[in-house]
DNA sequence: TGTACATCAGTGAACGCGCGTTCACTGATGTAC
DNA sequence: TGTACATCAGTGAACGCGCGTTCACTGATGTAC
């Protein structure tokens, strides 16, 4: 009650934007205001004061979890990925990231995870959310990409192959189907002649 | 108004599933008993006449869209394809489920389209609902990837690819890199050495 | 440095609206004779 | 085969509820002197 410090008042909008990012991975953008609002301790009623609309905080939940992403995994370090350099780490990272994309704690934790699959039945089904959302998903999707990439591959089809296999796992997630899939995606995207070079998509 | 004869009643509850459906699969299972009813030519009142709850009809929905495509498919007539009979149709078929999977006309068509990725989402955020249509989602699931499989694959891993690809797509309708997802996936699952047996999933 | 006052972040009730569902009603269908 | 009547698919208004948004109010913060 009563007013509360600028400093505090700009934590507290802070915190209602990233409980939103998690939540809408989770449960989607449909999660209303009053929910959201709860769960970053405060009243449905001072929204507003905020955000000029739910719009307005949508697009900022999207763009704080890819720059959170970003952040966590800071591949501008790495750029240097595609021209050669530091292949072996790069390789290294890829492998670490196609483990952790598989694993059955992204399957079960969209809130924490790539915006990229969390975001996507959204945008998918809301024409304008997506058109104002574009910049920031497509340059997403095309990081994510990069570093799945190998010297012939874009990584974009690996990118495809994740994706999918999480938005199916998540699917399916009481059946044994879905660590089946988790499994077959890890294994077409790693196995590989690990001794011959390059790495391959390969079936099986 | 008035009654209406039996046959038709029917055929009117036959028509709401069917655009349930449809319209389920473009705009997600959040579509409203009225405007799902109007789109079938008659009023929300009558709705309860035919279903307990909405419920109910989603249900139905979701196992009218699988009965509707493996009808279309009939891949009941093919199950010597695992044994290794009509080998070459079960490739010439494959690469046909691939192509027609990965068309702009199923990005734009959702509602017409494969139920595994129209319900994937819906399924992943409503656990209750995803328990009901368990049975029949993961033997659509398996059932496509058994279309897709080769000698050494069960093709789930290749599914993950078309249904991530899919997903992608739609996600990112209006921006170059819709396509360039579908083609990428298109390329990963079909290019291999056509004259050298195997169809293998490769990069670029 | 104190003191008086304006500001405004947050509260909780209320707004119109659309949701799933219920219900009194209609009148052609289906049935009993 | 007719005729009288019960049935019930479909209509349209209404229900409680939760949504996004608005608003009068509170009282600690920030500011002017």
């Amino acid at each position: 009650m009563g007013r509360v410090s600028k400093a505090q008042a700009q934590e507290n909008r802070k915190r209602v934007v990233a409980t939103a990012s998690r939540m809408f991975r989770e449960k989607g953008t449909a999660v209303s205001i009053a929910d959201l609002m709860k769960a970053a301790g405060l009243t449905h009623g001072g929204f507003h004061k905020q955000f000029a609309s739910k719009e307005e905080l949508v697009d900022e939940a999207i763009a704080h979890a890819f720059d959170e992403q970003a952040a966590a995994h800071s591949s501008a370090a790495h750029p240097a990925a595609a021209i050669g350099e530091h292949a072996g780490e790069h390789e290294a990272a890829r492998r670490a990231l196609i483990e952790d994309y598989l694993s059955l704690w992204h399957r079960d934790h969209a809130g924490d995870g790539c915006p990229v699959s969390g975001f996507a039945a959204d945008l998918g089904r809301e024409p304008e959310q997506a058109a104002r959302a574009r910049p920031v998903y497509v340059s997403g999707v095309r990081n994510r990409a990069a570093r799945l990439a190998t010297g012939d591959d874009d990584g974009l089809a690996q990118l495809c192959t994740m994706v999918g296999a999480l938005v199916l796992a998540r699917a399916t997630r009481d059946d044994p189907i879905s660590e089946e899939l988790l499994q077959a995606a890890r294994t077409a995207l790693t196995e590989s002649g690990a001794g011959q070079g390059e790495p391959r998509l390969r079936t099986r």
